[in-house]
DNA sequence: ATGTCAGGAGTTTCCTGA
């Protein structure tokens, strides 16, 4: 069962490259971010057409998430993250496939900080981890994937410049311990739990030649619950798809997961 | 440090967000 998250920075923009992906790498399942687009406008018919159906929480010009699957139509658990009403920004959408709780993620970016969108993003984060206390109570397998926005350590491994990125709302000390306190509640995150040592990029800007530098960083991340963990049997990024004609800004991000008995 | 995308408004080019 491969389970992948891919913002596509626009699904209209890169509707190429998301029928490619499907038909090329057949995910079991796919989280979206970033579709950039008010949900009558989810280019749903183009996907039904490559054998995928899906769930999507979209919002005109900004933000906006999906999970799509082959094996029927993702059941729906929640859109949106709980803990504040007046938060309007689509970027939770939660559904199960395949008896595994699903989560696509696109959290907030947080620049410039410090200030306002710094303090929304720490917040969101707090969000997520009580709801994340919430799905480990229930024991399920849960997949909480996405773009964090947030690079994990300061290891040449997780991004190519610590002082280039210094004052980047991605790599401040709240931003880290957020997610480690989020890690810490028992979850495991699949490309370092795989991939102990090494680059791990999931991204790389499209200004000052970063592609080709290989300037890039990892900000998207499965975590998985323990249910999950224990069924994980490999993790990558598919980083050339980043190399590709109008490509997205990151790659394609995923792990494997032991099947479970009702998927063929 | 540098400087590229996507989408929206609303009219052909600038704005925001990343």
């Amino acid at each position: 069962m491969k389970i992948v998250t891919y913002n596509l920075n626009g699904v209209r923009a890169r509707l190429p490259r998301l029928i490619e992906y499907l038909e090329e790498q057949k995910p079991d399942v796919l989280c979206l971010q970033e579709i950039k687009c008010a949900d009558e406008a989810f280019p749903i018919e183009d996907i039904k057409a490559a054998g995928y159906e899906g769930v999507w929480h979209g919002q005109k010009g900004f933000n906006g998430v999906g999970i799509l699957s082959p094996h029927g139509e993702p059941k729906l658990r929640r859109m949106g993250l709980p803990g504040d009403p007046d938060d309007t920004h689509s970027r939770y959408i939660e559904a199960e496939v395949g008896g595994v709780v699903i989560g696509s993620i696109y959290l907030p970016n947080g620049n410039p900080q410090p200030g306002p969108k710094f303090d929304y993003k720490l917040a969101w984060l707090e969000r997520l981890r009580e709801h994340a206390q919430h799905l480990l109570d229930e024991e399920v397998p849960v997949v909480l994937a996405g773009d964090y926005n947030v690079i994990p350590t300061e290891s040449h491994d997780d991004v190519f410049s610590v002082r280039a990125m210094a004052q980047d709302a991605l790599m401040q000390p709240e931003s880290r311990a957020a997610l480690r306190r989020l890690i810490h509640q028992g979850w495991t995150d699949a490309i370092r739990a795989r991939h102990p040592d090494g680059p791990a990029y999931t991204f790389w800007d499209y200004t000052a030649n970063a592609w080709a530098r290989d300037a890039g960083f990892r900000i998207d991340h499965l975590l998985l619950s323990p249910l999950a963990a224990d069924r994980m049997l490999d993790a990558g990024v598919d980083k050339d798809y980043r190399g590709r004609e109008k490509a997205s800004d990151h790659a394609p991000t995923w792990v494997m997961l032991e099947d479970p008995a009702d998927i063929a």
